[in-house]
DNA sequence: TGAGGTGCTGAATATCCGTTCAGCCCCGAG
DNA sequence: CTCGGGGCTGAACGGATATTCAGCACCTCA
């Protein structure tokens, strides 16, 4: 929440703003240090309101008051709202790739590295469902590097013997990987279930240990019979049967 | 696609339309046909359109011309554009609970019912989907009936031995709906991955194999080794471990 | 001191969209 | 034949929203 600015404050004020920032310093980058402000927290806002409300339940002129600055600023940076959107994809992407790395290199556990790089970002995996849904050349990138290191991390578990082998690897952790974000899509319906929801602020310990639990135990057993079921399907029309286990 | 008229038609033709539309007699009512086959014209073109485009992606016009309308009998009929939206809320779920009483009474197996609710009906579960994210008093109502079904059929499913007990049975069942549907949700990777999507039109039957083998195989065999997991987790802080399988 | 540039803004514009309005067309009733 | 009414429409209204424009405040540099 560093970008939460006061949103009443005049064009006098402004630059003692940014000048505070600036000592508060991210990363001392260039000269063109309040542009580079500016930008950031007009991205930090539509991230927040992105991911809350969707891309079509949020005007311009909302992400630029929380972000203490005015609606043609915003197109100002971006060009467009379209141009504020790619931008916050490419953000989005680039800090989970720096997350992703710092914990690499910090020699964290690969499990570890999926935990902070989701837990540790709630409004950056609010920002990025909404986005999967909505596709998009930046987040669709995205989403394929999460197969990719998803299927580099099951490779080193399945090592280990933490993960059992899969007979095509590349379409598990596609199914995996649809299967975690879709159900954060449908965190609504978690909440009302469940009593609580990945993405929100403080989550139920309680509910989440019932949420955990329930993923363990279909992680950890079977959940069909494989004989009874495949008896099964020798017993009807072959046509019928591959989707009726879709849900 | 049984709503699918010219839009170039003008008000002379338009009871021709309708009493066309009534000899294809889908199941006659009162005398005030013409009115419900109105209703039904646009109900139908908003679900298709909601459903490719989302809620905020269509606009009444676009509704009332592929329904072969004008934008003011939309809401002439349904008070508002989320007058429309509720009603086709109402409308699938009745679609849905009449598919399933059907093949309840047709004497389907329970995993049958599911299938047919699910891939003879691609649009409604297409609407559905932008339904469950958007959420809403009647689809909050449909998911609990869905979790609800889920139980009964899953309970049978046990006592023939095709599924395996849980230690909560409703909270499996909406975790896998979740998960299900959340896959749905995010088709749009799915296709790009699996070369196919369970909404697409005509499903390629090779994908569709790939997919229900990787589906089986998750469903089949166990994905985490309980032994060596609960291991790691003793070995390591408490608090992070829970959510780290989440991916 | 002033000229020019940068970052930013308020007001204006153009467009779109949901909704309203006045009235048309076709029907059945008297 | 006339009248009234229901279903429906084109045109217009009003509100919201992305984007443009002209210009202000402050800094830098001469």
């Amino acid at each position: 929440m560093v970008y939460r600015y006061g949103a009443t404050r005049t064009g006098r004020d402004r630059f003692r703003v940014d000048s505070a920032h600036r000592e508060n310093g991210t990363s001392g980058a260039s000269g063109q240090e309040t542009q580079e402000s500016a930008r950031q927290r007009i991205i930090c806002a539509a991230i927040d309101l992105y991911g809350e409300h969707g891309f079509d339940g949020v005007t311009v002129k909302t992400i630029a008051q929380r972000a203490g600055a005015s609606a043609p600023l915003v197109i100002h940076h971006f060009g467009s709202k379209a141009g504020l959107r790619t931008a916050c994809d490419r953000y989005v992407a680039e800090q989970f790739s720096r997350v992703k790395t710092e914990s690499v290199r910090r020699g964290s556990m690969p499990r570890n590295v999926a935990h902070e790089a989701v837990m540790a970002n709630r409004h950056l995996v609010k920002y990025l469902m909404r986005a999967f849904v909505a596709g998009g050349p930046e987040v669709d990138l995205l989403f394929d590097q999460l197969v990719q290191d998803s299927l580099v991390y099951t490779a080193e578990a399945e090592e280990i013997g933490l993960v059992y082998p899969s007979r095509n690897p590349r379409h598990r952790a596609v199914v995996l990987l649809l299967q975690s974000f879709g159900g954060l899509v449908l965190h609504r319906h978690m909440e009302r279930h469940l009593g609580m929801s990945l993405v929100q602020e403080d989550p139920d310990p309680e509910g989440l240990d019932a949420y955990m639990a329930t993923l363990m135990e279909l992680y950890t057993r079977p959940l069909f019979n494989a004989e009874a079921y495949s008896e099964l399907l020798g017993a009807e029309q072959a046509e019928q049967a591959p989707e009726s286990s879709a849900l």
